[in-house]
DNA sequence: ATGAAAGCGCTAACAG
DNA sequence: CTGTTAGCGCTTTCAT
């Protein structure tokens, strides 16, 4: 079934392919009778501006790239979802694509989209900080979750939050903490690391790593013997997959949350309210960095190149739940 | 920062624009030493060929779409995973889009998307079948999930494992099930419906339907105070999630799973195995019908139109875990 | 094996 | 307000 193109319709219409054109993308520009008469015709033949060779011609694509490591992380699919619906009420297609945690294949990506969208957002980069810088050079592009210097993006450090979550152990009497560390690839899981190691010193506690894990549930699980062979009575983890599937082991080995240990999550993911008991965790507020970061790559797709890049850093904060105690 | 052109490349090398195309699209119909030199000239200017105007000339964009319900559905998100990285291996980039459970936002991403993309991959489509066979006249599509009369497709039947199901329960002693509905919109919803209600009859047990729910954990929250309230011993649910959130729910009020209820779930997702106990399910096999429906759509772009349709039907077994025992 | 020329379907000055 | 004329960047006959 062939598509009708423009030049079916002018000609069917009676009018000049311009005239088409400009009914479907500048209708005040045209009769209101002509273009009434062209819109008829156009539905008569199931007409639709093929945005390809709009884009060929308006040199945008009207369509946006989002980049995540992993779609299948609850982290980021609030994300996804919120943007693609922001994007499309701004009359945008979303292009997801998943690297797989693999920052090569976030660069081919980057590269292989950077021709076909007019922005990208690009979600807890992988890859190097050259390397977006690379990327942002030739897309309008910002980052979420980790800041690139002079890359635009929304950051959002969790060390604040961490900071109340070790406060907040150190006030119910723990001493020894385990840290679940995430996976070597994220820049934000040694942010995180760092971020419960300066809070331990500064409440007085201990802090063991254990990891690096992949950031999911079953990798929890494989922490939680670590744990277990360990003389810590709280564990903090880089997300709330890993504290998941760690309570869930512990609580598989006859341990009682939070009254053998308490558990403290990063991220408030939905996995957060489907733990037993619900975990106590930071809550970073990605959706919101997403909106904000969308505003941002709209200001740099729509304005004269070459701006100083826009940042901004959104807070996270803890949220307690049933997961922590006092000893 | 201006992209390269194919003509600055072609001036560059002193050779035509055509010889520069056939360097990245037939390779081997130009000498090594030229192509030798346009490669170098390629790479020094950073030269890529767009995409955009390659799909315009080409008639195709290399790009496949990928329509789901939502995209936050555990259900959902190993298949879209699985089509990305066998696309990528193919050498296509993907669209993903989420519909929100919308047959109408469906219908819209479907119409926007038939013209950038090569083919479409509907999956568990909301939308009426007239809405399925029109769009599948405009641009080659397969269906996951439900099966379109008509439509190339591969249809994952859960008949088989709820009859397995309910066998179970009925061999376990149980005589009063409830079924939990799905969400309205959902085709498949009335299938499963219909097979708990025919395997009942068959084992003789009677069942009480609940609902319509969701697709999600707190919808299944909501149901246990449901069940609860009747004097079932056992639930099916239309999915894992519903299952899940009943299940915590109904432990949150005090009962033990198996022992006061036994709870079957359906789709097998990752959620069934994070339940506590993990959930008895009936694995229906979307990543495989995913691979395979793909397979199909590669011979739908590729072969001349108005082919027959191509329909498979994969069909789903229990997988009995934790969840049910004898009362 | 390479180049010239004619589009792919649409937009965007520029005239009128 | 509308038509004419050039492209957007690439592919693809058709010659040579």
């Amino acid at each position: 079934m062939a598509r009708a193109t423009l030049r079916d319709v002018a000609q069917k219409a009676g009018v000049s392919a311009s005239t088409v054109s400009r009914v479907f993308s500048r209708p005040e520009m045209v009769a209101a009778d002509v273009r009434e008469r062209v819109e008829e015709i156009a539905r008569e033949l199931r007409y639709l501006p093929n945005p390809i060779a709009r884009g060929l011609a308006r040199q945008r694509t009207g369509n946006l790239g989002v980049i995540v490591p992993d779609i299948a992380n609850p982290y980021f699919t609030p994300l996804v979802k919120s943007l693609q619906s922001d994007a499309r009420a701004r009359g945008c297609n979303v292009f997801v694509a998943d690297t797989d945690e693999h920052a090569s294949r976030e660069r081919d990506l980057g590269i292989a989209m950077s021709q076909q969208v007019d922005g990208i957002v690009l979600a807890s980069p992988r890859m190097g900080d050259d390397e977006v810088r690379a990327l942002a050079a030739d897309v309008p592009l910002i980052t979420i979750g980790r800041l690139v210097e002079g890359v635009s993006g929304v950051g959002t450090p969790a060390n604040n939050g961490i900071r109340q979550a070790v406060e907040l152990l150190a006030a119910q009497g723990h001493r020894r903490i385990a840290y679940l560390d995430g996976p070597p690839q994220s820049f934000v899981a040694v942010q995180r690391r760092g971020a419960t190691l300066d809070a331990a010193e500064e409440f007085g506690c201990s802090v063991e790593v254990f990891g690096p894990f992949q950031a999911a549930v079953n990798a929890g699980r494989r922490a939680a013997d670590l744990v277990l062979a360990s003389d810590v009575t709280a564990v903090i983890a880089y997300n709330d997959q890993i504290a998941f599937g760690c309570m869930a082991r512990l609580k598989e080995c006859g341990r009682r949350i939070p009254e053998d240990y308490s558990i403290v999550g990063i991220d408030d993911s939905s996995v957060a309210e489907y733990c037993e008991p619900r975990l106590t965790t930071v809550r970073v507020p990605i959706v919101k960095a997403g909106a904000l970061g969308l505003d941002i790559l709209w200001d740099l797709m729509n304005s004269p190149r070459d701006r100083t890049p826009i940042v901004e850093e959104l807070e996270a904060d803890l949220v307690v739940r049933r997961s922590t105690a006092a000893r």
